[in-house]
DNA sequence: GCTAGCACTCATTGGCGACGAGTGCCAATT
DNA sequence: AATTGGCACTCGTCGCCAATGAGTGCTAGC
């Protein structure tokens, strides 16, 4: 357990190295943070928390270096306490209520927002899908085989596919297979909808149409795709950070973020827990963010549950990152039970 | 006009300039590209072809580096001299073929293809909506104020957006307005329903509905979206090559890329003119692109008109990346007519 | 327990010279 | 007149060295 004074030390120098970028010396802390206690008395104070892990030197004649460790201690007592709302809150929650979008154009728009206040990566995309109920089946008739198979899910956000079926199929039977799948999938989650209910439509009409059949396994392709895209913004905002200066690193962050599946495990890993994570550098389980930090929110409007996140380095304000990502969830929020959230969801 | 050997020089200047990245000097094309001249000719000739605005020196002391210019000469050889395939040509056309994809999923298919082979940026996006015509309306009935328009373009694109009536709207009047946009809309392009038939059906609905104005107005904003995302990938490689060792450049690219609007611009500008445009650094109007040469071909099948493109250093291997644009057109053209192509058409 | 002092470490910086790739020019050659 | 060999010159790069200075660890004294 750290003493009171080992606390402070840590987090003045977690503080300052995060707004300065260069290791902090003991000098600096005696001067800026600590004003009672000597230099000396810090460098013991110092020599003590690098062996207990909280800090380390680049090399021998240079200041500390706050571990992730530290930078958790630091996180952890940020989030604790109240935050002082982003001056411009109110504007942004503002701008957030009048925009009338659909789901998709709000997360577009909301990762640009965050992106542009914080100069981080930010990241938007619908929680995981799994929860998320269907509302609706549609077969729109194309030609004598194909139809379009139109997917209203909570929220308002729709899916469609083409499907085309090995014989030719009239107006009445595609009624009819939409009655009867609607009667099955309606207000189920999606993966119930893949995993159970398809299984379960397969065997009872096995024995009528090959037609159906047919439809249903294209069905099936479409449930089983990842059915909602990243809203992704400002990854070249890090190549302006000192931080990664080196472009090995800039490298492996960017290589996974263009990899859909490795954003997806992100925002898996991170969200299960509660409303707000931070995950620091080597914390995430993916080697390629461990120059990075992932500030997680999920924001629960309705029928509509969003992820919003923001990256950048661990060196990151998460001050401010906290703060920015929390009244956007104001913004959203207040949007519950309003006009703008009953309009597509029943 | 240039002399034969002027022009044996730019070219191999341009070719070893591709090839190593280092500045060329007389020695080496005296050995290995116009092995007959000695190095003094030679450098006689380079003397006067930076006169002339094709070779330049980064300092004195270094060998000479191409222009723009060269790059052009180097690029129109290539275009008119026939091709060799590239070796994995035919596994590629079948793989494509192979494909059962709808629109969407072919793009981000091939824009993956393109990026894993050549280590290039890859983009895919439709062609110019302005002349895709559309097939289709629908609306769908939410609830008593809301109906899902579903809008179906060629190539079996579908669009959708969530309408809200300023009053209670039955399944009956929905038809009809259907039937109405339909009578107008169809077999017309994108941009001619949204210029001019929109126009007409709310003058001549003016005095009838409410109803149906507020649809076609919120008709009006789907329309005018840009409606085809784009399929990027691979810019992760850029951070490897030495030609962007300069952050600021990378930061430029990176930049350009992100933004939507830009990438419209990019491909906008370049397909005009043909079936394979290339972009060299400078000739590109867009600043951001200067250290960058832009690969574009049009994939013209049937009721899909793609754009692909690839995105590399000025030093880039065009030789290679034309070769791999027009493999895949092969392996496009190829499904024209075929049972995948008359898929989603009519 | 705290602090002042001191010796020590080590990354950074700037200066200096050697090196070498490449050029420009000129005189000699074909 | 075109080509070529030779030669002086330029200039970026590399390695070396000494000076600088920030920061530490340790110890003795308060």
């Amino acid at each position: 357990m750290l003493s009171e004074r080992q606390l402070e030390v840590v987090l003045a120098v977690v503080y300052d190295y995060i707004q300065t970028g260069e290791p902090v010396g003991s000098r600096t802390l005696s001067k800026k943070y600590l004003t009672g206690r000597s230099a000396a008395t810090i460098r013991n104070e110092m020599s003590d928390l690098e062996e207990l892990g909280y800090l380390v030197q680049p090399h021998t004649s240079a200041g500390r270096i706050p571990t992730s460790r530290a930078y958790r201690l630091y996180v952890d007592t940020i989030l604790q306490r109240r935050r002082a709302p982003h001056p411009e809150a109110e504007r942004w929650i503002s701008d957030l209520r009048e925009q009338r979008r659909d789901v998709e154009g709000a997360l577009a728009y909301i990762s640009q927002l965050l992106t542009r206040v914080t100069q981080y990566v930010s990241v938007a995309t619908l929680a995981p899908f799994q929860e998320i109920r269907l509302l609706r089946v549609d077969f729109l008739r194309m030609d004598s085989t194909h139809a379009l198979a139109i997917v209203v899910v909570e929220g308002g956000l729709v899916h469609h596919k083409m499907i085309a079926f090995p014989c030719e199929i009239r107006q009445e039977e595609l009624e009819t297979l939409s009655r009867r799948i609607n009667a099955v999938m309606v207000r189920r989650t999606w993966n119930e909808a893949r995993n159970d209910l398809l299984q379960y439509v397969m065997s009872e009409l096995r024995e009528k149409e090959g037609n159906c059949r047919a439809a249903i396994s294209e069905m099936d392709g479409l449930l089983s795709a990842q059915p909602f895209r990243f809203y992704r913004g400002g990854a070249h905002h890090l190549l302006a950070m000192p931080d990664f200066k080196d472009l090995g690193r800039l490298h492996a962050v960017f290589s996974l973020l263009e990899e859909e599946s490795a954003l997806v495990e992100l925002v898996d890993n991170c969200t299960l827990n509660g409303t707000l994570t931070v995950t620091i550098g080597e914390e995430n389980p993916e080697e390629r963010m461990h120059d990075c930090s992932v500030v997680l929110a999920t924001a629960n409007a309705g029928g509509r549950k969003a992820i919003l996140g923001l990256i950048g380095p661990v060196r990151m304000n998460y001050e401010s990152s906290i703060a920015v990502l929390e009244t956007v969830l104001e913004g959203l929020r207040e949007d519950d039970g309003s006009e703008e959230e009953q309009r597509h969801v029943h």
